[in-house]
DNA sequence: TCGTCAGGTTGAAACCTTTCAATCCGCATC
DNA sequence: GATGCGGATTGAAAGGTTTCAACCTGACGA
């Protein structure tokens, strides 16, 4: 592999000096057309790249974007990755997407590389929220931004999507559909997303004068589709009596698996007993009963985070937001009977 | 902002020499303990962010891996990221995604972006696996790798699935279940994917001296829930003589779509209607009628494009190989009556 | 004919790190 | 007391690009 070539070696091949060729490269219209064409042409022949790392040395400005993502194999977190995208290519950057994985030791290690790569900022949705480290990053000198996460104090700007209320609008439209045992299933309880969400739904379910204790809750290990059918499972358990005729679940992989086990063990859907889930994915509305769900505005959740960190990387009197959106329900044929 | 503090910051405020300070950084070990004490001590005072951009200059060499991906928010596709993750990991190396979301112009500016960066190699999911842009890339020297697609010409690594072979399969266990009637579902035609899937399902569908006109064909205008939605209605409307009773579709997507459908307006899956899809994605399993489906090995096509990747990276005599994997058959519920 | 001007072009400095040969120092050995 | 040794530290060069002041060359106006 022959090592790239540079600028000097352009210049040589084309009988013109090397800021010539750094015209050509950043103010084309400075340099005239034919030495213009030479030097184009000598790029071309001898395989010119242009050195990103040089560049940004001496220009002391990157390009790019970046979003550290929990989970990419979560669509949620794609569908705001996507959002990112568009606002990215329209300030003319592009976008590098890390996964952590759900690992704060990658998520870590991402963090450090991006700062050392001096990117334009850093969004992140963390697996911690609290942790110092991101405050670490900030101070420093890289612009952050949390996405779909809160932080009590205020130290950065973060869009997320107020989770009580989706709670209480999910609850909400099972008390009108005449609904008088309802479960909650979500889990682990330390996220902050599981326990606002179940916040919301007491609040509803106490604002309509029911009683606390006809609002079950199902605790499960992680939100996703095996834990729903286990927790599936575990109503299918309990006596009729106390049984729910409805589940509110704290995310879709969640409802997913439960309606899953419901189709399976016989269980009408939404007769004997209707579903709600939490993100709207894509796969909601595409299940086998199309599922009502609490739909969060992920795109838009994307776009403004970016917005949010190019203004701080831009704008010198900056100053931290955090932008709340509303959830919105959308109701579909597993809780309309 | 406080302009990010250098090495040679650190070196005053430690009272050594600069190089003193890279060795601390570089070879902890061959500086006293106490020397390393103060320049750590400082470093962390003055809130020091190595230079990446300086390091790499210098250096010659990055430690970042790049995959192109063709859609993010399809699950199969940030599986293969996975796999591609964990061998970066074990390379100690990170791993950054681009998505070109099926557009060529993305995809060029995210490869030209790469190659300016010096990744060390770039792993890509092509929107057209013919584009020329590809050679020219590795022609400069950027080791490019090919996954999930072929070309007809051996000009670089790729890693795939014997699609055809996936074809077979799905149609020779419809056979086995005493099928007669089957269609295939997918488009648009030019994807090799779509083609070679068709190709194996009509060889499967020879074999075993089945008359070609009942395997009936319905081409769809993408890979989408929703076309397979559309794909169930135009097949509720064929005559009943002429409708199969098991559909092979050429992705999970398709499937779900049309399983979808079948559900809703009260066909029996797979008691009226068999299905297979393609790709296993989780959602497959997860669906309110499990799904049959042709699963291929996501993660190790990642993971085993990754290495090849770094093998032309670092190894003198590499030669270029196109893997292709074996896909593997899974039924569930939705052809087992 | 001289001065001015503008469009092209040049050359050197600067960006920050790594590398490596050279130097330094204290200590053990003869 | 001289020599040699090894570990710790130093200083300068190098890497590819951008930037900017300076320069050149015709052309044009006076």
């Amino acid at each position: 592999m022959p090592r790239s070539a540079s600028v000097k070696d352009v210049a040589a091949a084309a009988g013109v000096s090397l800021g010539t060729v750094s015209n050509v490269l950043n103010r084309p219209d400075r340099v005239s057309p034919e030495t213009r064409e030479r030097v184009l042409k000598a790029m071309a022949d001898l395989g010119f790249v242009r050195n990103e790392s040089a560049r940004q040395l001496r220009a002391g400005t990157s390009r790019t974007l970046a979003y550290v993502m929990l989970d990419a194999s979560n669509p949620f977190f794609t569908d705001v990755a996507s959002g990112i995208d568009a606002a990215a290519e329209t300030a003319d950057l592009s976008l590098v997407l890390c996964n952590s994985r759900n690992s704060a030791t990658r998520e870590l290690s991402h963090l450090a590389l991006l700062e050392q790569q001096r990117v334009q900022g850093i969004l992140v949705t963390p697996v911690d929220p609290d942790s110092p480290a991101l405050d670490e990053v900030a101070r420093r000198g890289t612009p952050v931004v949390v996405v779909d996460r809160t932080r009590a104090d205020q130290s950065f700007c973060s869009v997320a999507v107020d989770d009580v209320l989706g709670g209480r609008l999910a609850v909400e439209h099972l008390i009108d559909r005449g609904h008088t045992r309802v479960a909650y299933v979500g889990g682990p309880a330390h996220l902050g997303q599981v326990r606002d969400r179940h916040e919301g739904a007491r609040e509803a379910w106490a604002a309509a004068g029911r009683p606390a204790d006809a609002l079950v809750a199902i605790e499960t290990s992680e939100l996703s589709v095996a834990e729903g059918r286990e927790a599936g499972a575990r109503l299918a358990g309990l006596p009729a009596r106390r049984r729910p005729t409805a589940v509110f679940c704290a995310n879709d992989l969640l409802a997913l698996g439960l309606l899953q086990h419901a189709i399976s063990s016989g269980v009408r859907v939404p007769g004997e007993l209707a579903i709600v889930g939490y993100d709207d994915i894509d796969f909601a509305a595409a299940a086998a009963v199309p599922l009502t769900s609490v739909r969060q505005p992920r795109q838009l959740l994307g776009r403004t985070a970016a917005e949010l960190v190019l203004d701080e990387a831009g704008n010198p009197d900056h100053t931290h937001r955090q932008v709340l959106f509303t959830p919105e329900l959308v109701a579909r044929a597993s809780t309309l009977g």
